[in-house]
DNA sequence: CCTTAATCGAGACGGTACGTCGTGTCTTTAT
DNA sequence: ATAAAGACACGACGTACCGTCTCGATTAAGG
């Protein structure tokens, strides 16, 4: 109840003003709450926000592990999915925390554990499917392979400040994922 | 004169504080002069910091331009020098370059033009060289491809706050830049 | 407890540096406090410096209203004390509110409430007593009369620095003040 | 040529702000020449305010002494014009200089040398004329008597802030003025 | 059913930094 | 040589937040 009003406020608010332009006042008034109730669960802004941000991008994680039957399209459906958030005002403070987790490593290893880990996972679930079906060969999974996707869209979103479009995904996929997991260079994975 | 002992004063604040904790009160006290002299030429403490490292940055850059003879050598040799500079005090300003250009649209560009469009024509030089030497097949260049190398070293800083290390450098050249190379899709190129 | 503090720093600060070299930063300084608990209660110096100097003066207004037993005595017990008053730091304050109230009406009412009318009630008792006990003829108290002495009082702090001494004082009840009491003229007054 | 752009300047400028918010630079601009060139005059902003008013004040002095044949005629003539010139922007500076006196006593004894002797000189003038013409019995001249108009003018503009009118003027004259004039009391006046 | 404890909103508190403005001095231009 | 224009070091201004704290008022559970 009150949770969801913080949680609102606290996307309204960096939306507006920036993760460093927010204010824990405002969010407060925002909620219509005191700063005392925000401060009981919270040390401080920013922790507020990436607690935020990571529980906003969790909940929408379920509707982005899709079994569409082929590879292709659930590979797509998830990036879809990512861009779509990125392009919202998840993407801003997707960026604010970047630049937080500079300053701050426990942010960074914080941010690796609950986001990072959690878009691998369902990567990983999609390529077992996948060999089971046989769409692909069977092969040891390569992490950066795993990333790759991601990693481009990200990439691009922090680039131009934009994320992909469709048919930007789907050149993605076709051209450089695909290959990739249908023909596996076999090599050692760096630890 | 003053400009020296003000780039001198903003170093030392950013190094003592970090660039969050910098105050412009404390920087002009360093640099020996008043507060105005500073807002006379930047417009806050985070353009006057990021001026000066991009300025420092600019002056080291000339030095990565490689070539070693070989594709997989430039290539390598191009991405240890950006893991280099990215794990210096240039991954924070990457960092809050990419944090402040979220508000700032045309901060996204100047960056786009003055280290994006660098990067992507260092590897074109490559890649053409390459192709001449018939290292690789003749075709048409895919940017995703191209950005692909630096795309997978900058996640990686941006997640787990250090860049790539020699060996996963490698890993990437050869397991996923090189086999992308050598057998291209041949698939069209989205706008 | 807190505005004890303020009231004590602001006379010390003004006391060290007068009303015009006090600033709100050392006044918050030497009260234990900071600039915001002063500029939640006073827009600015001014304003606090002169409620600190009003209610000190009002503290000190009931030991002036005099009952000598004799017109003369309660006139001159009177203008003594506003002589006093105005000798004193209150002096300075005085000239502040002078042109202070040159740009803020609301000052100009504020000053002539508190501190006018107060003066003028005192005189108008004091001559109907007098007049009670067959000191002067029955008369219609002209204005101009009443504020007489004090605009004299005034008058001669303001052009000399200094308030007229016990002599001067006895001068001028005796040969203007009190002459204009015994031999009323009569005419009517204008609003 | 230049003295005069900036005698203007400066009435304008703190008839508009004050003399508390009048700034050099402001002055020196709108006399369209740089602060150097005031500096050199004047050591800050209220000297040069001082001086303006004072000359200013000096150049309408020789208006105010009237011979309209009649005493009361004279000292009606003479207030009136008292009245007009603190009515205007001479008023604002006036209260100014006042509160600047309480700080600099060098100015009070200054501001009294220049103008409140020129005052008194032109009352001495009238009364004089006055005896001689058998308006007013032979006495001598007391200067709270002499002052005793002014002050009221002054009084009443400094309580109220708009100096008296015209019946109001009357009134003072010959409810008060006049008959001390004429039933002079023949004490000894103090130092 | 009442009371005791926790939590709520509201907002004051002592502080730090902000970005603006004005000071009085000193230097650069352009005659 | 002088004058305008304006940079300089300094410091006060008034505002906005910080993170801590004290308040009643409102709930809730537990005796």
């Amino acid at each position: 109840m009150l949770l969801e009003a913080v949680y609102a406020a606290t996307l309204a608010e960096v939306a507006a003003k920036g993760l460093r332009g927010a204010s824990m006042d405002r969010i407060a008034q925002r909620a219509g709450t005191g700063k005392a109730a925000l401060y009981r669960r919270w040390p401080n802004v920013r922790a507020l926000a990436l607690d935020v941000f990571i529980t906003t991008m969790q909940q929408a994680l379920p509707a982005a592990r899709p079994d569409t039957g082929s590879l292709r399209g659930d590979i797509l459906a998830s990036l879809h999915t990512l861009a779509d958030e990125l392009g919202s005002d998840l993407g801003i403070v997707l960026r604010e925390l970047i630049s937080e987790a500079a300053h701050d490593p426990t942010l960074s290893q914080e941010f690796q554990v609950r986001f990072g880990a959690a878009k691998e996972a369902e990567v990983v679930l999609m390529l077992e499917q996948a060999m089971h079906r046989g769409d692909i060969p069977r092969q040891a999974l390569d992490p950066y392979v795993l990333q790759l996707p991601a990693a481009l869209v990200v990439h691009q979103l922090l680039l131009t400040g934009t994320p992909p479009t469709r048919a930007q995904l789907e050149h993605i996929v076709d051209t450089i994922m695909l290959p990739l997991l249908r023909h596996p260079s076999g090599a050692p994975i760096p630890a």
